[in-house]
DNA sequence: GATGAATGAGCTTTCATTCAT
DNA sequence: GATGAATGAAAGCTCATTCAT
């Protein structure tokens, strides 16, 4: 077996594992028995059990910001990009939902050592968003007077939102489709009848 | 002194522990220390650790709608509602940092516990919102294709994002009131030059 | 209230919760709540907890003994008055049930406490019937071979060991009136057809 | 090291312990540290602090029982069977003082747990004396009013206060010879010098 | 004398991490 | 590289006892 596939093993195991029990309350040997690893076999691959939390955020973000680049570089208009954007994010959670529910809620631990893990994949990702709508303001097709800085966050936001909705009400009222056409409606035409630009 | 003062020390010393260490990081002796208590005091007006995080939230969230609310109340125009529900939101986490950041952070656990608590307070937080958008839309300001329950989350998820890059990271590039500005403008108003109603 | 009523209260309640939780898990307060007393109060006429149970354990066997010996006094034979021992003996399981259990369960701690509590009352007890014993040697009546000494523990065991049968289980095979006679019976003819003396 | 050594290391650490401070008095650390393992050892082999004592019971009773029986069949003389069982009990008092300190003292325990436990072990065991009785009366040899069910109850309970006070006074004013022959006698041949059969 | 809120030492149990095999 | 038995620090919670009122 290559190292990579143990590695990979037990990356897939703890995202499970975190998804059901939250980090806290997972024990290594959780994670271990879900690997069919042993206990011992897990510091080969992973420093500590913070380490396996980090180490699945950056591997799983990398692979999805591939992904979601790769997608938005074959097409042109703003507004269908974004739209992609939103729909694979409303997606994941349909798609990879153990992980999913590990993006949303592990990572936003205030403990000290979180407050000093520089999330540079997470940037990576949002990042997405806010060059999008930098070449919509460019091509003219956004207001010009949006900060790409904030709506970035904003857009953000209101996906994870949503995703949180989706992961603890398992009663969905909307599907993905109907939420990512009415998220996108309201970040593109905004709520009032008469425009005030 | 009175019960509800060593109640209210408690409650008070736990928000500023839990928002420095985490709820799981923090230890009930740390609580104590904070609060000047002896750590068996804590029993008496708590059941277990997570009875204080609950009770905290509880307590602390209803004096934040029933403030909204009040203020609300006295407008008419729900932009203006929105406007002032925003910058409150954001007004908090200067106001009330530690009572901010553990709302923030520590609420989102996806420990079995937290799963099933019925967040009841925090949905009646959010639903002043979907009220002020009904309202707007029986007004005729507001679009009448947008889904109150969908653009409720939204918002919050972006006020929720906003937040978190507040206290994650010290460096703010932007005041609250410029936040608040661009949020609003973003919700009301959209990000495309030419609406597509 | 005279003083005595309150100790006496407070007495009778530990005798109920420590024949239904055991001296190591009744607490203080279950004592105070049955003795409808406050904690605090407990503590004014007893040293602590366990001065709660070795005083429960000197009143209440001074009254026993005082009966037992007051009865025997009125008796002339040795047989009579042993049967009438061990009649009493038993009986005392259905009268007082909760000070019953206590006696037999909580005094065989093998605590350093109780190792060093030299138990006078209890050898008052049983040295009842080794006088009895010493009688019915003069009067010729029983073997000179028997050793009071060994014989009275012999009898007491034989009791207690019927009465911890009594308590825990409840599904009793024999009256206290056939048990009585049993013990009676094999301490007076033994089981052998033949005597061997 | 075998696995059953190291259970067995902590059940005979446990028995030093628990004879020395009795149960509720004794730490898990003090068994850890007496059978020289870490404290969370001990939850590898056992379930709680209970379960160590239950254990210990079941194991070391289960010995002794085999012991008794194997050396009980080569006999036929219920007589004799029934002087080796004395002998043999008391006997044990010196050669494993502590565990018979142990079995005496913490299985009286009051507590809901024992009460609940079916002490099943302790029952084969006082029935080795009832099958002697019986025994004993078909051959003609022991009347046949004797109830075995109270006999084998009164004959342990007898044993069983002569070893406590072995273990509670240690000055003993009889060998354990003597002991046994007495008590022998007393159950054999009662204590009347006119049998009234 | 009576109260009961407050104390804080103490203990069982858990579990991340190590290391001999 | 892999194992999993062993470690031992750590912490939530209890409850006998105290003492200001």
């Amino acid at each position: 077996m290559r190292v990579s596939d143990k590695h990979n093993k037990i990356t897939q195991a703890a995202v499970k594992v975190f998804a059901r029990k939250g980090f806290f309350n997972a024990r290594i040997s959780d994670i271990a028995k879900e690997a069919k690893v042993a206990d011992g076999t897990i510091y080969l691959y992973f420093n500590n059990k913070y380490d396996i939390l980090i180490s699945l955020f950056e591997d799983e973000m990398g692979k999805i910001i591939l992904q979601v680049k790769n997608q938005i570089e074959t097409m042109s208009d703003p507004q269908e990009k974004l739209l992609f954007f939103v729909q694979n994010h409303l997606h994941l959670l349909d798609n990879k939902k153990d992980l999913a529910e590990v993006l949303q809620m592990e990572l936003r631990q205030s403990n000290e050592f979180m407050k000093e893990y520089r999330n540079t994949r997470f940037i990576e990702y949002i990042n997405i968003i806010s060059t999008i709508i930098h070449e919509g303001q460019e091509q003219g097709i956004f207001h010009k007077d949006i900060a790409p800085g904030i709506a970035k966050r904003a857009i953000f936001g209101a996906l994870d939102e949503m995703a949180r909705l989706w992961i603890l009400d398992k009663n969905h009222q909307y599907t993905i489709e109907e939420t990512a056409s009415q998220v996108c409606n309201l970040f593109l035409n905004g709520m009032l009848v008469t425009q005030t630009h």
